[in-house]
DNA sequence: GATGAATGAGGTTTCATTCAT
DNA sequence: TATGAATGAAACCTCATTCAT
């Protein structure tokens, strides 16, 4: 069981370097020096320098289904808005704590090596089917608009949560101690459930020509486009 | 004059096999071969490879800038929420018509060389300070709420809007042509305006401990907050 | 006599992979992996992979002679034709009996390495005094004919002899099983006797310059084949 | 052209080396050292040690063929006789006269890499092609015996005269200088011609079963060497 | 005895950059 | 100005051998 003590201790250790300074960066033998072990004694436990990064990559991916997994089997039953926010909470969360694999995931891992992008697009491409299967789910309960565009919208959602991590964890990640997910959550959690406009406005009007114009029931919304009053 | 021309073609040269192949993948030979000329000249017009591929950052920094002034500059006055519609709409035909120094700058060159990041992070900061500016508009125009999270606000919109380009111009780009930006745009408008969910529902109860929670006075649309009931 | 056997283990597994990948694309782990025993264990019986493979040249020589031995003694007071034609019919089948030892002898074996060259030429020496030996026979019995450089013409024979292995038993090995050894001896030994031309010629003088021109005046010269019409 | 010239300066170093210390044992650094070029150089070049490798024994097959078709030329027409002796003669010459790449393939190519076998036995193949061939027309002129086995009987004549090489211009080497080819050639036909035995004989019958044996009468055989006719 | 994890010298190869022509 | 042969530091990786268990 010493291997796999050694295994993971190479694990750790790639990580925090590929993510300090990337894969190309990052040499075997930085990895090696950190923590005084042979080549030899490497390349028992990887076959070379992309195996290990994949590692990595699959173990990101299988740490956050499992993350995201507790969440969603725990709070299946809960109403739905509920769900959403614990989603985005414990997600944030997780992206929190996992500072490096997320910098790996999020900076060095995209187009670093064709090799990568099959495991980098698959992480994606989990994660998006989380957000649609949870905007489904919307439907379905009847919370969530029909005339959205899933994938579009699935995208966004996860592109914005992406970028809060990277922002937050990555990018200003000496303030990551006095960040609170809770509030950041809320705030998320708010633009998807009501936008960022006040209600003050007395604007009428659709926003485009093209617009998705669905039927509203609400009292005063008016539309936002060209020709501002455009009276009811 | 000839030398300028030089220039800009082994920048274009440099510019599509960066986004093919990556930074590291992509050799000064390469580019050389593909424009038929010489080691010695490539290195009359730039130090070094790394200043050749910064170059490319700068490029796309002004150009977008050069776009997005544009926009901002012909819609000033208009409504606020027009004026948020065309700012997206125009953002998503560029990153279209962009394809490859998109490419550089939402996969490629994140996290390739320490070198690059202030030039990355240079670019996402103007983008974000744009973003900023925005909203700050909005918010004087008593368009946007004042509760929310600037920063946060921004990041959150930014990185839904890179998201949409790296997934539909990047990763989907075999299907770039069929794609209606005017219908993308009013998605990611709608979800700014009015969220995702419908207005059907009755359901009362905040969604978490330290929301946000600002007065509402829409007519029917319950609280995200814990304690329900706000009466107008 | 646990030992022994172990070594012998050895000595079988790796003569087969020798021979059939050379020394150096041999590793001493493909052999500890095909018969299941530990490095360490390894080094117990041979102190590195060079004694091994001298081991194995070591019997080789060893076995050839005791053949080469047996043949020599039962038959050295026959005829001296009995007794080449016969050494070259035992040679042979010691050969073909030996691939593997025979395929690292005549292929692998020589050149490798600098360190085997003594063994090699050891075997080789002994060999080429063997032929020797007997052509010193046949001289002494008159049988031979004292004009001939006794090292070039056992060079020469034991070439041919060699390339014959080689040729049908490592290039055509799979056409091993079918080989006639006793016609190919007969050929061999058909070329000793009489060298391979015709004597309906009646051509004079020497063929060069410095010509071999022996006076001819054979009367006639029967074939060597089938049937054998052996007149006188 | 200075790139051609430096190809043939590492391909000339190359063969020595080679020849010298063996194709595993000649470093790729050992070359570079010796004619004072970088590593970069070498692989400018030669896209690996292997191809370089490839190069001389290519080289060797060009060089032996170019050498041997100008003796076939020269002497079509002559006597069959003269034409095998001075095939003999010349080709003695040529490998005398091409030492290290004799030794590289006589010696240091076989059983080097599994990669090289091709070019070996290409090699091998062609030289043995040619011996048939000078067979057959030795037969169409019904100089040679129709009952030997073509092939069997161009192995052995290959094998002979490749181990003359390997024994005078390898291993004795050193005494090089000091043959007398001439002699050699002579020898050589000579067993080819009349076989080894003397003419004293009475003896009867063949050796075998399937007997070689073809009745002798010949009155007087002469000596091979210059002073003609020595009669017994 | 037997094991196999650990070793590290040393091998091959790459590629950005220089500089004489 | 343009060239491309030459460079060599530095990367990745192999494998015979050791030695603690």
């Amino acid at each position: 069981m010493k291997g796999e003590l050694r295994r993971k201790q190479i694990l750790d250790c790639a990580k925090g370097l590929f993510s300090k300074k990337g894969y190309h960066n990052t040499h075997v033998e930085d990895i090696l020096k950190e923590i005084s072990i042979g080549k030899g004694t490497f390349y028992q436990y990887f076959s070379n320098k992309e195996e290990l990064f994949i590692s990595l990559l699959v173990n990101f991916l299988h740490d956050w289904e499992e993350a995201v997994l507790d969440t969603v089997t725990s709070l299946a039953d809960e109403d739905i808005r509920i769900f959403y926010r614990m989603l985005i909470r414990r997600s944030l969360e997780f992206f929190r704590d996992n500072e490096d694999l997320c910098n790996i995931y999020l900076r060095v891992g995209p187009g670093t090596e064709k090799v990568f992008d099959p495991y980098i697009e698959q992480f994606e491409e989990k994660m998006l089917q989380y957000v649609i299967a949870a905007l489904e789910t919307g439907i379905k309960a009847r919370a969530v608009r029909k005339d959205i565009d899933m994938v579009l919208m699935a995208n966004i959602l996860l592109g914005a949560f992406l970028r809060i991590d990277y922002y937050y964890f990555i990018l200003k990640r000496q303030e990551k101690d006095s960040l609170d997910l809770e509030r950041m959550a809320d705030q998320f959690f708010n633009l998807i459930e009501e936008g960022i406009f006040t209600d003050e406005r007395t604007r009428e009007g659709g926003v485009s020509r093209s617009s998705t114009g669905r039927a509203r029931s609400r009292s005063s919304r008016g539309a936002s486009k060209s020709k501002p009053s455009r009276s009811t």
